[in-house]
DNA sequence: TCTTGGTTTGTACTGTGAGTACAACATACG
DNA sequence: CGTATGTTGTACTCACAGTACAAACCAAGA
C-alpha cells in the first residue's frame, strides 16, 4: 500500500483544492473520484479510504517541507542564519503548495490522529526548530533563554501561524516574493523582538 | 436556538473531553448523549446537530479568553506591559480548559468553516494582539516593525501554538503555574528576541 | 499464441450513524 | 382546568463509506 503508481499519484493532486475547500467530511469519495479521475473502486484498490487519501497529500506536503529545511539547515553558517534560513524554507513550501495547507488546517484534528501524519508533523515544522535554538547556544549566535522548549514551540507557531493564514488568504500572484516577505517579518520578531532599545536595556540589567 | 438552559449547558461540557478525545467525526451522537446524560431527542430539540455541540462548547472557550484578555488590555499600563497581561491571560484561560483547547485543535478545520467561530476565534486571539502592537509603537513602548500585519500574525501563532501544545499534553496539576511559565517564555521571545546582544547592535546599525 | 498474475473498473450490496417525525408525557402558568 | 412549552422514547429515512465480486484489461514471459 506504500508505492502507489506515479500517475495515480500525480492524478490524486486533483484532490487537494477539493479537500482544503471543504475539508475531507464535506468531500464525498464519489467527488474525489470525479476530480480526479481515479474511479472509486480503483482507489480503494490502492488506498485505504478517505484518510488515507490525506494521510498521502499531506504526508507529501511534510517531506518537501522537512527536506527544504533539512538543507537550509545543513550548511556552514551560524545557526542564527541557518535560522533564517530555515524560516525561508518553510515559508517557501508552504506558499508553494497553500491548498495542501489549507487541507492541513481543515483537517488538523485527523491529521494529529494519525499517528504516521503526526510524526511527520513533528519531524517537518518542529524538531529542525529545536535543534537550531540548541545549536544557536553553543556556538554563541543566538541567545540562552531560560525555558527553552515552550521558546522552541512558540518559534515553531510563529513561523507555522504565520505560514498557514498566508496560504489560507488564497493563493497569490507571486508566492516566492510572499514568503521572503513573511520570513522577514517572521525572522525580525523572533530574532530581535518587539521591545524598544529603551526597555531592551532596562530588561537586559535585570536578567543578567 | 441561542439561550440553551443552563442546566443542559453545563451538563454538555461532559462532552467536551469525549470530543477532544476522539474528534467530532469520531463521536456519535448517541455517546454524547450518554455521558451528557442528555438524551438524543433532547440535544435535537435545542441544537441543530453535532456541529451546534461544537459551536456551543468551543463559543463559549473563545468567550471567556476574550473576556480575559479584554480585561488585561484594558489596565492604564503601557502596551508593552499589557501585552505581557494579555499573553498570560490567553495562556491562563486555555490551559485552564485543556479539553476544550484540544477539541479546538483537533476540529480546527470545522470551527473555521462555521462562521460565528471564526468570527469569534478572530475576536479572541487575533485581534487584541493586532490591537496592542499598534497602540505599543503610539505610546513608544514597542518597536516599529517593517510588516505589523505579518508581526502580529506570528506573535499570534506564538502565543496560541505554544497554549494549545501545553494544553494537548494532557492537563496538568498547576495549570496557573504552568500558564506564568510558559506566557515567561513566549514574552521573552516576543520581547526580546533570539539574537545574542552583539548580533543585535549589528543589527540594530543596519535597522536605523 | 496462450497463460498467468497483477491491475482496473462497474455494479450491486451492507452497515452505520446523522438527522427527522411523532406521539406520549411532564410541567408551568394564566 | 387548558394551552404552551419543554422532554423523551421509538421508529423511521437517507446518505455515504466501505466491501464484494466478477468481468475486463494488460503486461510479460513460455
Amino acid at each position: 500500500m506504500r508505492k502507489l503508481p506515479a500517475k495515480l499519484a500525480s492524478q490524486l493532486y486533483g484532490a487537494a483544492e477539493l479537500i482544503a475547500e471543504r475539508g475531507l467530511d464535506g468531500t464525498k469519495i464519489e467527488d474525489i473520484a470525479e476530480a480526479t479521475g481515479i474511479p472509486k473502486a480503483t482507489i480503494y484498490y490502492h488506498l485505504d479510504g478517505k484518510n488515507a487519501v490525506l494521510e498521502f497529500l499531506l504526508g507529501d506536503l511534510l517531506d518537501m517541507i522537512a527536506g527544504a529545511v533539512g538543507v537550509a539547515v545543513a550548511s556552514e553558517e551560524n545557526a542564527r542564519t541557518r535560522l533564517e534560513a530555515a524560516v525561508l524554507a518553510q515559508l517557501g513550501v508552504m506558499l508553494e503548495h497553500p491548498s495542501l495547507c489549507r487541507a492541513l488546517v481543515g483537517d488538523l484534528g485527523r491529521a494529529t490522529r494519525l499517528p504516521e501524519l503526526a510524526a511527520a508533523l513533528r519531524t517537518a515544522f518542529y524538531e529542525p526548530i529545536e535543534q537550531l535554538l540548541a545549536e544557536g547556544v553553543s556556538d554563541g549566535s543566538l541567545r540562552q533563554v531560560a525555558d527553552p522548549g515552550a521558546v522552541a514551540l512558540s518559534v515553531f507557531g510563529a513561523i507555522t501561524v504565520a505560514g498557514l493564514s498566508a496560504a489560507v488568504e488564497g493563493p497569490s500572484a507571486d508566492p516566492s516574493a510572499d514568503a521572503s516577505r513573511f520570513s522577514a517579518a517572521v525572522s525580525e520578531l523572533v530574532l530581535d523582538g518587539l521591545a524598544t532599545p529603551a526597555s531592551r536595556v532596562q530588561r537586559r540589567g535585570e536578567a543578567l
